[in-house]
RNA sequence: GGCGCGAUAGCAAAGCGGUUAUGCGUCGGAUUGCAAAUCCGUUGAGCCCGGUUCGACUCCGGGUCGCGCCUCCA
């Protein structure tokens, strides 16, 4: 039985989809403008393992996520650089799908883009005036009348009446009222602009979701998920719009991610306090990113510091530790795993409002249970084996050539064929008994942040650390 | 000022009204030429003050502290 905290209830609720067995969800993606950071690499590698997970039980997810490929940042950063905004979107674009291919995340099943929607986003317009929602004022602007919309406020708890008290918003007499908001810009010169009845102009922000996610999961779906600042007032605009325009529910289910912090300070683009994905993955294998992200639990903050990605990376080599023995061992068939205690564990964790952390703890058990049996029961160990792929494979991690993971460490002051030559001596020193000579060698390659690891058999198999 | 979230052992991080979370670390043992890895064991929690209860880390109330949103931000 599926929960899934609901941002909107703030608890925790049994989940009933509106169609049986399927389940749509829009999620809002990045503005590409610039390089992704950690921040957005949590939201999409929640909902990645969020859509996997689903997957594997058999529900039949449309995953849709956006790309707002027009705004104000976009057309000011083309400017700066002198060149088109398509120029500036599509290369960040590609930089975006770039990163994600490799920290494992899968693409949405429909991946659409603001400029793409400018007739449907119109429409929504249209149909917002007519209803008496929305006002095109004098500059060409159509504005939102926020205290037109009775349920405004519903998702963050707000009161439209509080809302000028204490709020920065910015008085303009273009608007009827400060708390309105804009569903499509007026263009000023040399901004890129689409006709409209109202004057060329391009959509406001939150419009384009409203429209996107009307035309790809429909006017009600199920999920709607977003990173930790989209609950205002972009989602709380977009209730508004859609809601006032389809005269419906737009959304049962709201979840959003929780922060990334640097310093206890969130992660964003404004504090300018962010780490690029690319910074990160610089220095740290784009596994070990995914497992920090994966490891705790999707709405808790975290905090990213390089203790933890050296911790993500310790718990990474206890897993890829046990499994490389098993190179050739496939993901065992979910369907083989119904009597699984593992499996059971990790669904019934997952289904807990997608509880990585406790999933992880059940397959440290596993991984424990795995390591006895190496040596006790071989038939049982690649059976475990099997397991583990499969309970990792949902997460999107585990899947690497263990030895080829445990050697791409950090460290890369020696190649692997220098140590592949020194463990060879190494050897040959300790099959005659010459253990100064060994030692020293293992001096050397520990100093170099390579850690040895004798078998029983005589072999030696080494990891950087 | 409004709305919301959190405070757990050395660190990270979960569930739970009474029964081991888990990982890292520590310490001891097994194993090893010595190590590493692994295994076995060990260590050690619940911000403060009240209340409910046979019993609270877990529920309720009040504090304190931290964080997020209220403006573009995942």
């Amino acid at each position: 039985m599926l929960q899934i905290y609901n941002t909107l209830t703030r608890q925790k609720e049994i989940f009933k989809p509106l169609k049986p067995g399927k389940i749509s969800m829009y999620v809002c993606g990045i503005t590409v403008y610039d390089y992704c950071h950690i921040g957005h690499a949590r939201v999409l590698v929640a909902f990645d393992v969020i859509t996997k997970f689903l997957r594997s039980q058999n529900w039949g997810v449309t995953y849709v996520r956006n790309i707002t490929d027009i705004d104000d940042k976009i057309i000011r950063r083309a400017n700066e650089n002198g060149e088109e905004y398509t120029e500036l979107t599509k290369r960040f674009i590609d930089y975006m799908h770039e990163d994600e291919t490799r920290l494992g995340i899968a693409r949405p099943d429909i991946e659409p883009r603001a400029t793409a929607y400018i007739n449907q986003i119109l429409d929504m317009n249209k149909a917002l005036i007519d209803k008496g929602y929305a006002y095109a004022a004098s500059n060409g602007d159509v504005y939102y009348r926020v205290t037109r919309f009775a349920d405004y406020g519903k998702l963050t708890n707000k009161n439209v009446d509080e809302l000028l008290v204490g709020a920065r918003i910015e008085v303009d007499e273009i608007k009827e009222d400060p708390r309105d908001f804009v569903l499509w810009k007026g263009a000023k010169a040399g901004e890129p602009a689409w006709k409209s009845p109202w004057g060329n102009g391009r959509p406001g922000w939150h419009i384009e979701c409203s429209a996107m996610s009307k035309h790809c999961c429909g006017d009600t779906f199920d999920i709607h998920g977003g990173g930790p600042d989209l609950p205002f007032p972009h989602h709380e605009n977009e209730i508004a719009q859609s809601e006032a325009a389809n005269s419906c529910k737009y959304v049962n289910y709201w979840m959003h991610a929780g922060a990334v912090r640097v310093d206890g300070e969130k992660m964003s683009k404004s504090l300018g306090n962010f780490f690029t994905i690319r910074d990160v993955l610089e220095k740290y294998h784009p596994e070990v990113v995914r497992f920090l992200l994966v490891s705790s639990h999707y709405r808790s903050p975290i905090n990213y510091a390089e203790d933890n990605l050296i911790e993500a990376r310790t718990g990474l080599d206890r897993f890829y530790g046990a499994l490389r023995d098993y190179v050739d061992v496939v993901p065992t068939p979910l369907s083989d795993l119904t009597e699984s205690n593992y499996y059971k564990a990790f669904v019934d964790a997952m289904n807990d409002d997608f509880n990585t952390r406790v999933a992880l703890a059940g397959m440290y058990d596993l991984v424990r249970d795995l390591n006895n049996a190496s040596k006790a029961d071989p038939a049982l160990a690649i059976r475990l084996a099997g397991e583990l792929k499969a309970l990792g494979l949902i997460l999107g991690i585990l899947q690497e050539n263990p030895a080829v993971f445990l050697q791409a460490g950090s460290s890369d002051q020696i190649s692997a064929g220098e140590v592949e030559r020194l463990i060879a001596e190494r050897i040959q020193a300790k099959k005659d008994k010459q253990y100064a000579r060994a030692d020293e060698i293992r001096k050397a390659l520990t100093d170099s942040g390579i850690v040895l690891e004798d078998s029983r058999d005589g072999t030696t198999q080494w990891r950087r650390e």
